[in-house]
DNA sequence: TATATTTTTGTAATCGATTGCACTAATTTA
DNA sequence: TAAATTAGTGCAATCGATTACAAAAATATA
């Protein structure tokens, strides 16, 4: 078994105290040339390796820091810890991961337990259902910076990197309109969640900018499921003024809207165009590929990672949010390009 | 600013000293019942948390575990992490994410700096460029459990959970016989990588044990991506005995097949049946929804969390390496079912 | 009541690294 | 050469919790 070898078998080897191993370790200039030579030399003999423990309990820095999010392995989120982790690491943090599967007391106990465990810092994305903001105030009485991404709440203090969903909204709806569409139907998310809401009004935006007044029948609130999106467009189709396309938040939804469209013998992009939401996987490898907005999650990641290392760098400056919006980019496949 | 309360200010308010307030926090049993009430009362007042910084240096044992995996983003191990963290969590453990992007330096880096984090244990799936074990072995030699998932590496008393990968070849190429195809193609991976190796011999066997003779000429060295399974496809076709039917060991290059099939003109299932390996996410969204081999990652992550726990509580057994293969699942969809 | 036991609590060392202060040795200055 | 700096090291406390051992207090026994 491989013992491990700390400075003060260092120092005991080589007769000097263990202050100075640990200068000399530390390129302290209060060191001599010959000593720090001869220490680091001995030290690499040795197989010595810090103890990031003792360490960290020495200066109130563990070098890891926490990311919460609703499930790991949706797409989006295990791109924003990719994003998350390829900037941080070169920095030497390790990311420790929690899941909340969107429940406001887990979200709780997480932040909870990484706050104990002296992380230093934290990323989340709140739970759909998080309205009261007390327990992540806590990180900020700590002085744990905390960012959020994609999913934020508003708390002073706090920094945040989000894409702008107004802008997405827009987009997705402006392109619909340049495609000819003038009768476009929203499938959003739950309003009370703000980056729905401001699809949303991203959408309603883009309508009335060019002249077109929005039908409330149009806008259904439909989650993000493929079953859902088979039923919205039944619930749609009962009508007799049928739309000429359908933006949806969700991917999910956008491609059961598809199937059930198809099924009724309704031609893509002919007759109807669809637009989604989140750029998933699965919307570019379709046998009808399909539009889609990105959030550029891996870029959010990474962002996020930035922000946080200028909070903890600077520390000097007072704690000062960042608010970081990042710009949505359409990906026009053929579910909506009728100029083929 | 919330000051970190310690157990010396509980001892200090109560009059009592450090010891005895720790005791009373760990329920040591030497602690009279009035004494542990008090501290206990006061702790939760002055709003004490542990700090697991000055027990992990104590203890030795941080509660933390370290993943390495190729990319987190990656649907299988994304979901594998999920698995590993759901049973983990409830132990009180935390997970740390590192990403090696199949290079076998970064998986050197990684597990020492693990090793260096006092991690309590490691979960990896190696890179697929993995030839050496040395750097696998100072885990062992350190004394810190590691257990191998998916991809794993012949290493003397380490642990590992995979898939029977020979039986998902198995499976898949005996299902496609059962469907009345008689001249089935493979689309392997590397077959230096033990998982590619073994899908091919299930699949080998499975021709055999059916009185089919192989044909070298349908077996194909076919990386994970859609390009490769369409020009996979046009190489096939260019002779005049075609196959008819495709088991890839990706779902990317079997979608590629798909693709350049129908393309071709090709019926599916009715002429050529496909069927992939993975169950990513997209092959039950397809149009044509893709059969293909699921590997159960969440179960695999649970299980190997299980595997860890065993061998962290059970210390007093010798280290018993334990080999978990868990058995794939066929999921049959419409690219390969003629039973409509 | 005096002594033996058992409970309960305190003292101090430990985990490994860092750092202010003090001290010695080496160098510079007068 | 003596005094004044400067450079290089060591001592010991510290981060916060745990725990063997010692000591004190409470209880049981004779």
């Amino acid at each position: 078994m491989a013992e491990k070898v700390t400075i003060y078998d260092i120092s005991k080897k080589l007769k000097i105290s263990a202050a100075t191993v640990s200068r000399a370790l530390n390129d302290n200039p209060k060191i001599s040339a010959k000593t720090r030579e001869l220490v680091l030399k001995t030290a690499a003999e040795m197989n010595y390796k810090q103890n990031r423990l003792a360490q960290a309990l020495k200066s109130g820095r563990t070098n890891n820091v926490g990311v919460i999010v609703p499930y790991i392995n949706r797409s989006f989120f295990s791109s924003v810890i990719r994003g998350i982790e390829e900037e941080l690491s070169p920095h030497g943090y390790h990311v420790i991961i929690c899941q909340t599967h969107e429940d406001v007391n887990n979200e709780i106990k997480q932040i909870d337990t990484l706050l104990n465990t002296q992380v230093d810092g934290i990323f989340m994305s709140v739970a759909k259902t998080t309205q009261d903001t007390s327990h992540i105030k806590k990180a900020l009485a700590e002085n744990t910076p905390l960012v959020f991404f994609d999913r934020k709440k508003e708390v002073k203090g706090l920094s945040s990197v989000v894409i702008d969903d107004f802008r997405g909204g827009y987009l997705a709806t402006e392109h619909l309109i340049k495609q000819g569409c003038k009768k476009i139907a929203h499938f959003s998310g739950d309003l009370n969640v703000e980056i729905y809401k401001n699809r949303h009004q991203g959408y309603l935006k883009a309508l009335k900018d060019n002249g077109i007044t929005p039908l409330k029948r149009f806008s259904l609130q439909v989650n993000s499921k493929l079953e859902s999106g088979i039923s919205a467009i039944k619930d749609l189709w009962e009508f007799d003024e049928k739309p000429d396309a359908i933006f949806s938040s969700s991917d999910y939804a956008a491609l059961g809207a598809i199937q059930e469209l198809k099924q009724m013998g309704i031609k893509i992009p002919e007759d109807v165009c669809v637009v989604g939401f989140s750029n998933e996987p699965f919307t570019k490898y379709m046998e009808l590929p399909i539009t889609s907005v990105d959030q550029t999650p891996l870029e959010m990641g990474k962002i996020a990672a930035q922000v946080f290392l200028e909070q903890i760098e600077g520390s000097q400056t007072l704690t000062v949010e960042k608010q970081v919006i990042l710009a949505p980019k359409l990906f026009v496949r053929n579910s909506s390009n009728r100029n083929l």
